[in-house]
DNA sequence: TTGTTTTGATAGTATTACTATTGTTTTTAT
DNA sequence: ATAAAAACAATAGTAATACTATCAAAACAA
């Protein structure tokens, strides 16, 4: 039997929504909602709505909006890095590695049938359109200690991890990966509404090519 | 006399800020809330107290506060833009300029007296924490067409040729430029909050050199 | 001077982001 | 099987926000 769990710190609910009927029903709708209407466009009252009970059952597992956002921010951080562990496993050079990391970053492709409440390509959508608004707020700092940016955080040092195994002497790795994961979904973002800051068009691998070039010729090599 | 003019689209407001001592207010006290309380906690009703006037007087300058948001913004770039070309006027070889327009974009300096009622280095500090918000909205698109992010495409665009310049065969320019543009943000912002997704250090060169190197490095050359 | 525009002062509305309460249902422990 | 605990639905209420509207006074322009 199939299961997978990702974990999410504790601090980002105030119930486990994974746990009970209810939780997961409240994850399902308001990706959903957050897909279809946008973050601020999206309400509890709407949620409660959706799932067919109250504003107040949604603040009994999330005590607020933002927590919301950064829960399912989250979740999908912890998807990735199981999808780029797997498949990490079935290759050996860190340069191949770092190629398919990109590639997931951008595509993470299959709907992943063992956790059905999520609809992972929507989650996609939603972090895309609105991933910096968890970090851009006046209270970051106090976010950072409760462990809102702590899925994001481990994708990068991951990646940093891979480029000093490719050359130990570059000097940016934390920087380059913050922005390749960043220019990921801010170019999917472009391709479908601002086109001309970019030149990629949607659904092509333009995306994966840009930032692959980039970051290997960034990385360089140490021979 | 030395006086100087941004110009931002009509679109991105009611009635010109610029052009009414009242408005010039609204805009210099608008810069100084948002810097301190952020976005989420500037009001037009704050706004109105600090002018030592009302909220009504602010709706008629901006439609909301993410016009107001828009128009400071743009400003912000069409300002960049008149310093870069003032500095490419000294400058000859295509690489030199790119090396400047980074420099500009991460730390542009000094303080413009020619405009007294715009704080530069404090909008600056505007940008850096809230660029995104202009664009990650449901509205995109309609607000590409009122010109929202015109100032952002045209610093874009603008180093696009450059690097087509140094490289004409390379293959992604606007995806690269708006890839910087925003890491140039980020990464300040990022130095100062979240330490553990930058290399850089607040008040160092690191950003600068990261990006130079990211830049150059990704467009090589042609020969 | 007269007319027009700009402001100030105030009021009002719909929505949002919560908090609180209470009774009912469901789960769990024994 | 029963009592205790937890979870939930339903409702009410509050403070703040994001506006819209009105009207009179002030400034300014013809």
């Amino acid at each position: 039997m199939n299961t997978l769990n990702i974990t999410v710190s504790p601090r980002l609910f105030m119930k486990n929504p994974d746990e009970t009927t209810l939780g997961r029903k409240i994850l399902s709708k308001s990706i959903e909602l957050l897909a279809h209407l946008g973050y601020e466009q999206t309400t509890f009252k709407k949620i409660g709505l959706a799932i067919d009970s109250t504003e107040a059952s949604v603040y009994r597992y999330f005590q607020n909006k933002h927590q919301l956002l950064a829960y399912l921010i989250n979740w999908y951080w912890g998807w990735l890095e199981v999808k780029m562990a797997q498949e990490f496993m079935l290759l050996n050079h860190p340069e191949q590695k770092l190629r398919k990391a990109i590639e997931l970053l951008v595509q993470p492709m299959d709907i992943d049938d063992r956790i059905p409440h999520v609809d992972e390509s929507l989650l996609q959508k939603v972090v895309v359109a609105e991933y910096p608004k968890i970090y851009l707020t006046k209270d970051v700092e106090n976010e950072n200690r409760e462990g809102y940016f702590h899925g994001y955080k481990r994708i990068c040092d991951n990646l940093a991890l891979l480029a000093l195994q490719i050359n130990p002497s570059y000097k940016h790795p934390h920087s380059l990966f913050a922005t390749v994961v960043e220019a990921a979904q801010s170019q999917q973002f472009f391709a479908a509404h601002l086109p001309r800051l970019t030149d990629a068009e949607v659904g092509c691998r333009d995306t994966i090519d840009f930032l692959t070039e980039l970051t290997l010729k960034t990385i360089g090599t140490n021979e």
